[in-house]
DNA sequence: TACTATTATGAAAACCTTTTCAGAAAAGCT
DNA sequence: AGCTTTTCTGAAAAGGTTTTCATAATAGTA
């Protein structure tokens, strides 16, 4: 709550800056505030003479549609919202460029919020009242709220992650299948590694099944029996990576691979064998996924796949809008993945 | 503009999740809309008995208040509004992740837009329409609109800038001199280069002409000369700085070191170095700005400058809503700076 | 108890657009 | 020319909230 002198501040500071009204434009044009909102919207004939001069009115006074005014009777908000549990790292900010950029390009204004920090203050400020519809990272909206917007038929598009058990919203993400047996497949292949460990992402990612799956079918095929020793939790997460390789050394775990959540992931597979005494790739090959850009700058330079993160973004506000605008969208969008082969898992 | 059918769809969709307004919830309490007003805003007292009414008849309806209707009539949007020139490389993020968390934490929505890609396409979307103020990069708003705002008297805080002539907004950025001192004192006092190259900025920042007072003033106190062939325009971007040191290296420009503008810039000099067959730090040293996260990746690790980027982005909006809400914002903030030292400035 | 001072509540206006409805003017027809 | 159709424009309502002003109810005072 404002102090009294604080609101007094604030009214009188408003009254300075007043923008121009529709009622004034019209007054000056000698027209109806209707006919100027005609010739705004060019939602219905005027004259071509009233219209010049509509327009040279609504040019003089600067005038510009008051947001707000337009939201009410529109009942539209004309802004997507974002909700993603963090923002920096490797991963999010090609994401989020792609976002930004197809928002702006439809038309729409993007609204922002990162559930990290404040995911337990309740409040949860992006919803129908404030956007058009809304893009959801995994773990940045639970269960209930997304059961919520799915009866009330709001627009909301999944990213790396699929709908809760009884509800359907269109998603888009990687092929992670087909990029998990890439890999999997060269590191048996190419450099004859035959205990590979896979430290899996958040079970909420969509990703990381799809990856376990590419993971598993790919020793199949090369009659590798599975081991659950080699599956360990490691989350999207450079710490909780170097945490979990760490505590497989001290377990004395044998293996010759690891296959890393993603590339942040991968950074602290490195750094925890570094710290071992580990060489890489000799030891132990290392691969991530997703080719963030620095995967090519740590030493050894990382093999990953290649995923093509600033598309996604872009593909997935494409889904929404149609979502919004027209009611329907594609149930599942996969964009493909590329192996992107460096020095880590021991090519030359 | 819509086709017909489109907004059909859309006015039929809207009335399946139309949420209850302040009329119905005060039918329910079976009072009128001034009094939950009151309640919700705790803006004058309500006898307790009806006020347990209003909140449980809140409650039974799930009721939000509409922030358009709220707007109309505050005049406040209760949002902040960012434009940046560009949301990825390793700069970006962390400070949009210190933003984002601090607008949040003082109750406000985040309104983003990037100018790097529609410059050109003349819409300016955020303003005092839709904000209530407004952060502003280098290069993402011109003059003129700069101008336009100081004039009606909005909200502005400047990252990183410093005010066009004839207005003046508060400003926030790092020590940028001190900063650069510390580094061009290290490269000549540990390591004994001489002929060390500064790759500037972009000259709208006013961190570029600090880190150069830094840089002269250094030479200074150590009696070596200014050289302007050393002083070239590398911008804050990889590929930029690249080509300015291949530039030098073809017009065979000697120096035993760079000061690149910043990490960004850094990662492009070390590229064109190595690909020139240049050995790091043997034959040139290179320093670079910011302490981003992969410094310490690339190899050689990045002697640098660290910039608590994420703490500039917090302060920027702290001080922002200062000016929003209080009228008066600290005209100019210099967060602190410290030197990194790693491996490309010849330290083992 | 009668009167004033205080407190709690409601009615209505205001914020700024868009859109419907109806009316006036113009055009088209016989 | 008289009538119908079309085209253009304005008045007014609606959208959801907050706030001012007035009134009714309560508490306080003598």
């Amino acid at each position: 709550m404002k102090t009294f002198s604080e609101k007094l501040f604030m009214n009188e500071l408003r009254k300075k800056y007043r923008p121009a009204t529709i009622i004034e434009v019209a007054r000056r044009a000698g027209v109806s505030p209707a006919t100027v909102s005609r010739v705004l919207n060019g939602t219905a004939a005027v004259v071509p003479e009233t219209e010049q001069r509509v327009r040279e009115a609504i040019a003089e006074l600067n005038f510009t549609p008051h947001p707000a005014a337009r939201q009410l009777i529109n009942q539209r908000t004309n802004a997507i919202g974002l909700l993603l549990p963090e923002i920096s790292g490797e991963f999010f900010p090609p994401m989020l460029r792609g976002i930004e950029a197809e928002v702006r390009n439809s038309g729409y204004d993007l609204l922002i919020h990162s559930t990290q920090e404040n995911l337990n203050s309740g409040r949860r400020p992006l919803r129908e009242h404030n956007t058009d519809g809304l893009i959801v990272f995994p773990e940045s909206v639970d269960d209930a709220e997304l059961h919520r917007l799915f009866k009330i038929g709001f627009p909301v598009l999944l990213l790396h992650q699929s709908s809760p058990e009884g509800i359907s919203f269109p998603i888009v993400t990687v092929e992670n299948k087909s990029g998990a047996e890439m890999l999997i497949n060269h590191l048996i292949e190419a450099h004859g590694r035959r205990r590979i460990v896979y430290l899996q992402g958040p079970e909420s990612h969509q990703d990381s099944r799809w990856r376990e799956r590419g993971y598993r079918d790919a020793l199949e095929s090369h009659g590798i029996p599975f081991d659950p020793e080699l599956v360990e939790y490691g989350g999207f997460d450079e710490a909780e990576a170097c945490d979990a390789i760490r505590q497989m050394l001290i377990d004395g775990v044998d293996f010759d691979a690891v296959f890393a959540g993603d590339d942040d992931a991968a950074t602290g597979v490195i750094a925890a064998l570094k710290q071992a005494g580990r060489d890489i790739p000799g030891d132990v090959a290392v691969v991530g996924f997703d080719d963030v850009p620095f995967s090519r700058f740590i030493s050894p330079s990382l093999t990953t796949i290649r995923a093509p993160i600033e598309q996604v973004g872009r593909e997935a506000v494409k889904q929404l809008v149609s979502l919004i605008e027209k009611g329907h969208a594609e149930p599942e969008i996969l964009l493909p993945t590329e192996i992107i082969i460096r020095q880590s898992c021991g090519c030359p």
